[in-house]
DNA sequence: CGGCTCGTTGACTATCGTCAAGCGAGGTGG
DNA sequence: CCACCTCGCTTGACGATAGTCAACGAGCCG
């Protein structure tokens, strides 16, 4: 389950500057130079489904950029159950609160087999310090956060349980490449989808199945689901 | 309603440097020679409970720190209901989106009388871009924010309504100043209390007159209540 | 072939939203 | 000064919705 590998470690400075998604990573503004600073290995790593970056409150010696695949942030409550706070995709960034010297504030585990870059936290912190070029690309990571936290709050924390559903698929219509014309959506576990909404599986299990059988979604392949986009967007406001 | 009124308005080079809550505020490590940066006036505003800071998409032309007081960020649904994402209180920033070029993305709506302090954008541009002293609390600030929301997508926004609003109670014994030993709170309308916890008024009302029977809570002056704190940890966990 | 997990569904209950009425404090105008 | 009005809080009654407990079937793996 936890099986994780490392594909390849090296002194990030000659990678990292043709990395392919590096105009949505972090380092998108640094400069040639800027690269020389970079002092410590950055490794890049595959995780499989249910693999976890870090646990909640482990001692943060790293970022995490997600080069593909998706990421949860789990937050625990008291009682044991979770609740999903933020996916990261494609670009995004985990584990900015170490740059603090906090310790990691959720879990990161993985939903989607995920290839991820991990960043020492010095490293980092080292540029933070002596270039002003990765202020920006920093301040736009939080703020994405935020963004994030704050349409969850709205989006999938409020109202009924079908409307939440419909919001999910449309957010996620929206995140997803969306790579054929048609607007298509994969799924994720019935449980996951409750920790995310803040309902119980159950009842996410029947909202989806009801969507189905009113053809709100069609699936096609197990969990991939091609989206009425209008239906979806009425039954959201209700 | 919106009566606000310029209580003073100056040079914020001298101010600042002396201001009573700078150990809280953005500007708390700038130096002496950090100030000179400052080439635009920073006013210090009055407001009273309902008046707006800012409203949701205005261009973003300034930022505001909160001297005393409380400040709400509201967010509106398409369908005209409102969420309360965030409080401001004594140190705390609002507006931090617009060093991004964006537009505000709450509004910013005053639920105890503030004084604040209305920070022009480009000051605080500049002043990001000069010197590396204000990196730090700005990452600080997005950081509490990222944190506030997670706190209240889990604690306020999970479980039953007797959970959330006890979870309230417990969040506000916690950050409010809390003169007295006996944990005592202030809490607000039903409508905002409603807005906060994701249910209708009348829940919070009945949650609320259902904690006064049962001595969980004790209203002293309107809208104050001192908390048995024990009773309450033990109806959030349910 | 069992044993497992995961999704689905049913039956029942608790909870919450809705609609509506009443109450009290504070403010206004006659 | 009092009648009146408004607004916010509370409460009741009812219906809708979601949580709980439990059972069942499909796929997967040993």
């Amino acid at each position: 389950m936890k099986k994780s590998r490392i594909d390849a470690a090296w002194r990030g400075q000659a990678e990292c500057e043709g990395c392919t998604i590096r105009d949505m990573a972090l380092f998108a503004d640094l400069r040639p130079e800027d690269f020389d600073l970079i002092h410590l290995p950055i490794d890049e790593l595959q995780y499989d489904p249910g693999a976890t970056l870090y646990h909640a409150g482990d001692e943060g010696t790293a970022l995490f950029t997600v080069r593909s695949g998706l990421v949860k942030l789990v937050q625990y409550l008291p009682d044991g159950s979770q609740r999903i706070v933020r996916l990261l995709r494609r670009g995004d960034t985990a584990g900015l609160e170490v740059l603090l010297g906090e310790a990691y504030e959720h879990a990161a585990v993985v939903l989607r087999p995920a290839l991820v870059c991990r960043l020492p936290r010095d490293v980092v912190s080292r540029l933070s310090v002596e270039t002003p070029r990765l202020h920006t690309q920093l301040m736009k990571r939080w703020h994405n956060n935020v963004k994030q936290a704050d349409e969850w709050l709205t989006g999938l924390s409020t109202g009924s349980a079908r409307s939440r559903v419909a919001r999910l698929f449309l957010h996620l219509a929206e995140v997803e490449p969306a790579c054929t014309g048609a607007p298509e959506v994969e799924l994720f576990s019935r449980e996951d989808l409750g920790a995310m909404l803040g309902v119980t599986t159950e009842t996410a299990s029947r909202v989806v199945a009801e969507f189905k059988r009113g053809g709100i979604v069609t699936e096609g392949k197990t969990n991939r689901f091609r989206c009425d986009l209008d239906a979806l967007r009425h039954t959201a406001g209700e």
